[in-house]
DNA sequence: ATTGACGAAG
């Protein structure tokens, strides 16, 4: 009998051989309307079918006749419960495949395994694994790739260690899986090793988990040396190396390599794009990322890709593009709003963003932890502290969402910028968090705005303490005192700043034109215009010193006498790449120019009364926020 | 039967 059970029989013979067998050993009921072998043809054709509802109701009949189909049949019915969402069936199947003692094959198993993981129900899994009397490569991987779907990255490691323990092998399967749970720089190479060991590194899908692991861990050199040996490549390995660089901050990089692919004969998809416009976002290429835009509308809609779109017109300053992307746009996810809301807010919008979070919460649409930072980022810039308090209070009441580090900085932010500085350092200390680094530096950040040199200090000691290699506190620090002509103070930041090796970053600032991009640095001379830039400079600043322009030294680092400090404040690398955007661009274009570092005083004034005589719209990105000049007004109203 | 890529803040 058994070795008729193994036989190359078509299904159908084999359940009959399988009901006479079982029928030998339980008393059975036969129903009056139909015979147990119409009964499976019946129960087949509907899993065949994915006719869920029949297909139950001749489970229930199988299981009153105590009658088993073919395991092949079962595997059906789980898929079918799988693509309908249908929990409570999917659990209704696994109990009739273990009634009466009987135990389902493995594959079997494994698949009631994958129904559980993919309905997230993660102790069900765990349950029906641990009493699998036997469990193999798929049973393990299964597992593994459920927890680290879910960042049970300790639990998808353990169980890596136990499988081998119970000397199963890990195949390119398991290794893709356990790739993303990994914990840590230390495990990453462990993992590696074993994956060059086994040989499985010639795995496609393997190396784009490398790659992709490597570079969310910002190795990219390790990603890029797993991309470089590869002898053949697909897409998904080529927008992992992408997104990798286009992740890390590295567009250039990101954009080379896409010419790359394109040259190797791989057309870009919705993925690559996404990456792409992620690395014109970072560099600020409004030009290209239109580009890419025109690429994208030939596509169906992808969710993805428009976030990603909305993203790079908010951070490229175009507001215009981005409502009129954010209309048209068909579906609309939390991240969809939230990049609209940050955007508004950081290109001082900021009544449109705090409406656009009431439309989003009456689309039904649930706020998360980031939509709030984007709240709250929102009225700290604006200097709504009573609505940036309310909405940090009821944050956990309205939305269940706890605060946490970034809501803090915000509210840090907006006290600080206030003026309220001695209630922000109050704050800070009532926190339930330990403030870290970037707590203080928003603190710090507010006590240069509003001179208070006490407060600076003791922000500044603080950072050092936790990060005494920031040399942006030193600068920030060295400033204050020299603002408020403390120049002995000042002297002796920049002296520890020479003795613990702290180099200042020069300021730099980019901007596209005719689809380059153009950097200055600060005093820089390498430009081949620059000659005629300083020439425009001077010009200008005549004509604006006319409408009561006086450079504000308060904004140069050194405690130089008069005329060398405005010597060096003439050359911030702001007001070179505006007077090369005003020579090089069309009249009609705006001034969009990107900085490292964020803008001074002096040069804010600069650009608002330049913005003025010669009638253009200029646009200045740093790190924190947009500035948009027109006729003598800045979108911040001067409060950043 | 089990595997890889893309989006929001700081």
């Amino acid at each position: 009998m058994k070795s008729l059970l193994k036989s190359t029989a078509p299904p159908a013979v084999r359940s009959l051989v399988f009901f006479a067998l079982r029928s030998s050993i339980s008393s059975t009921t036969q129903s009056s309307y139909s015979t147990p072998s119409t009964l499976i043809d019946d129960f087949t054709r509907f899993c065949y079918e994915r006719d869920l509802g029949r297909a139950m109701n001749a489970l229930a009949s199988l299981q009153n006749h105590r009658i088993r189909a073919d395991s092949i049949t079962y595997s059906e019915l789980i898929k079918c419960c799988l693509a309908k969402g249908a929990i409570e069936e999917g659990k209704q199947v696994h109990k009739h495949l273990y009634s009466d003692g009987y135990e389902p094959k493995m594959f079997l198993n494994n698949i009631l395994l994958n129904m559980y993981v993919k309905f997230y129900l993660l102790d069900e899994a765990r349950t029906l694994f641990e009493q699998m009397p036997e469990r193999n490569v798929v049973s393990w991987t299964t597992m593994i790739s459920a927890f680290s779907n879910v960042k049970l990255n300790e639990d998808a490691l353990k169980y890596l260690i136990l499988m081998h323990r119970e000397g199963v092998m890990p195949n390119m399967f398991t290794y893709s899986s356990v790739l993303k749970a990994c914990d840590g720089l230390e495990t990453l190479p462990q993992l590696h090793c074993g994956i060059i060991k086994t040989g499985l590194d010639s795995d496609v899908y393997v190396r784009s988990a490398l790659i992709d692991i490597y570079s969310k861990w910002g190795e990219l050199d390790n990603g890029f040396l797993v991309f470089n040996e590869m002898a053949t490549r697909d897409l998904i390995v080529w927008n992992s190396i992408i997104g990798g660089f286009a992740q890390n901050d590295n567009g250039d990089d990101a954009l080379n390599l896409f010419k790359s692919m394109k040259r190797a004969g791989f057309p870009a998809n919705q993925a690559t794009l996404t990456s792409v416009l992620r690395a014109c976002t970072g560099l600020v290429l409004l030009e290209l990322g239109r580009q890419v835009h025109a690429h994208v509308i030939k596509e169906e809609e992808d969710l993805i890709l428009h976030n990603a779109l909305l993203d790079m017109y908010c951070k490229c300053g175009s507001l215009e593009d981005a409502d009129s992307v954010f209309e048209r746009m068909i579906k609309k996810d939390v991240i969809s709003w939230s990049t609209m809301i940050a955007g508004l807010a950081q290109n001082g919008r900021t009544v449109d963003a705090l409406q656009l979070f009431e439309s989003m919460k009456a689309s039904g649409t649930t706020p998360n932890y980031i939509t709030i930072v984007g709240v709250l980022f929102a009225c700290s810039h604006a200097g709504l502290v009573e609505d940036g308090w309310y909405y940090f209070r009821s944050m956990k009441r309205l939305f269940g969402i706890d605060p946490g580090r970034e809501h803090y900085g915000c509210i840090v932010d907006l006290l600080g910028r206030a003026g309220k500085l001695d209630e922000a350092v109050k704050f800070i200390h009532g926190m339930e968090i330990e403030p870290d680094a970037v707590t203080w530096r928003t603190l710090l950040g507010a006590c240069k705005v509003h001179k208070n040199v006490e407060i600076a200090t003791y922000a500044a000691e603080q950072i050092l303490k936790l990060e005494p290699h920031d040399e942006g506190t030193y600068i920030l620090l060295s400033n204050i005192y020299a603002n408020s002509k403390r120049w002995e103070d000042a002297a002796e930041v920049r002296k520890t700043m020479r003795d613990r090796r702290v180099k200042k970053e020069p300021g730099c600032s980019w901007i596209e034109v005719a689809k380059e991009v153009h950097a200055f640095v600060v005093r820089d001379e390498s430009h081949p215009q620059i000659d005629k830039i300083s020439r425009e400079l001077n010009l200008l600043i005549q004509r604006i010193s006319i409408m009561g322009y006086v450079p504000d030294t308060n904004f140069a680092l050194h405690d130089l006498e008069g005329e060398q400090k405005e010597d060096s404040l003439l050359y911030h690398s702001e007001k070179l790449a505006i007077v090369f955007g005003l020579i090089n661009l069309p009249k009609e274009k705006p001034v969009r120019i990107m900085k490292n570092l964020r803008i001074c005083g002096d040069c804010h004034a600069f650009a608002k009364l330049v913005s003025k005589i010669e009638n253009r719209h200029i646009v200045i990105r740093d790190p924190v926020r947009y500035h948009h000049f027109k006729d003598g007004v800045c979108s911040c109203g001067d409060y950043w």
